[in-house]
DNA sequence: CAGCTGACTATTGTTAACCATAGTCAGACC
DNA sequence: GGTCTGACTATGGTTAACAATAGTCAGCTG
C-alpha cells in the first residue's frame, strides 16, 4: 500500500510529512495551467517559437479557426506571454504581429520537456531539436545549482519556510 | 515583421525553411497533450509524484468530485501514465492504488518545468525541490546530449530525415 | 446473509474550448 | 469617398471537462 521504495517519487520533508497535513489546494502548477493549460495556447506557443509572428500564420499552422487564434492570441497578450507589435510594409497598411516576451521565452522547457515526453511514450516527432555549436540533440533535464543532474528519486520536497534551514545545515556541514 | 533577430526562437533548417513550406499538423506535443492536456491530469499526476496512491486521496488533494478523479484515473491507466494495483490491509478488503510506471515518470521533467515558469511568472509556490545529497534547489534546464547548457537561441530545428546528414557532417569536421 | 465502506457509475447541469460561418472594422491606397 | 484585405467580432452549435448529487457495486467481516 502507499508509496513503495522503488516508486519515482519525491520524497516529502519537514511540515509536508506526512502528506496527510497539507494539500496543495492552489499552486503553482494549477496557476500555471490556468494560463495556458489548453490545446490551443500550447499549439501556439510552440508556433511562437518556430518563427510564426503573423495572426494567418497562428491560426492556419496551428489548425484552429480565426475565432479562437483571436481569442487566445489575445489570452496571451493579455497574460504577457506574447507581445502584439506593429509593422508596415512599403505600400500595405500597418498591422501587427506577436512576438515571444520573455515570460513566454521562459515557457521553452515546458515544451521541449513535453516533446521529450511524446518523442519517447506517444509518437516520435519528424523533427529533433539540436544544440547549433555542437549538432548534438537537445533535451530538457533536472539539475540541481550545483549542477548535479537529479532524478526524481533524488529529489526533496521542502517547505518554503524551512528553506534556508535546510541551507544552513548544509553550509554546517561544509564547515 | 516576422522574427527579429533578438527574438527567443529556434532556427528552422534544411527543409524546415522557409517555415512557410510545411506545418506542424499533428506534432509530438500535440499527441501528448490529447492525453495529458487538461488540468486534472497534470495535477493528479502532481499528486502521485507527491506519493499519493488511494483513490480517495487524488479527489480530495486535487479538489476534483469522485467521479473526475475516477474517470481521469481510469484514462492515466489506460494510456499508461499509471497502474492500478491492489493492497489489502488486515482485517479489509482488497482495494487498489495508483501507482506511476516508468512512462508516468518521465513526465515529471514537463511538471517541474512547468512549476518553474509558475514560480517565477504566476506566484511563488510555498514549497521548493532541492536534491538530496546537495541540499541545493533543483531546476529544468536545457542540455545537449554533449552536456552543454543550450539557450533557446542556440537551438536549431532539424528535420529527423536529415538528422543523419548533419551528425555526418559533424564527424567528418571532427576528422 | 447483512452490514459496512471505499470506489466507482449514472444523471443532470454548467462552463470552457472549439468549430463553422457571417459580418464588421481598421488602415492603407487610389 | 470607395475599395481592398487582414484581423478580428458575433452567433449558433458541439464537445470535453467539470460540479453536485444519488445510486450501485465489490470485497471483506461477523
Amino acid at each position: 500500500m502507499a508509496e513503495l521504495e522503488t516508486d519515482p517519487i519525491v520524497r516529502l520533508t519537514g511540515a509536508l510529512d506526512p502528506r496527510g497535513g497539507w494539500s496543495a489546494s492552489r499552486c503553482t502548477i494549477a496557476k500555471a495551467i490556468d494560463v495556458v493549460g489548453n490545446r490551443s495556447a500550447f499549439l501556439i506557443l510552440r508556433e511562437a517559437f518556430y518563427g510564426t509572428t503573423r495572426f494567418d500564420d497562428f491560426a492556419a499552422r496551428v489548425g484552429v479557426t480565426e475565432s479562437v487564434a483571436a481569442a487566445r492570441l489575445k489570452a496571451l497578450v493579455d497574460e504577457g506571454l506574447l507581445v502584439k507589435r506593429p509593422y508596415r510594409e512599403v505600400g500595405e497598411r500597418t498591422r501587427y504581429d506577436y512576438h515571444l516576451t520573455e515570460m513566454g521565452a521562459d515557457f521553452f522547457p515546458v515544451l521541449t520537456a513535453l516533446m521529450q515526453w511524446g518523442e519517447r511514450w506517444r509518437e516520435p516527432a519528424g523533427v529533433q531539436l539540436r544544440h547549433r555549436d555542437c549538432g548534438a540533440p537537445v533535451h530538457a533535464e533536472l539539475r540541481c545549482d550545483q549542477g548535479h543532474p537529479v532524478t526524481v528519486r533524488e529529489i526533496d520536497l521542502v517547505p518554503k519556510s524551512a528553506a534556508g534551514t535546510a541551507q544552513a545545515a548544509a553550509a554546517d556541514s561544509e564547515d
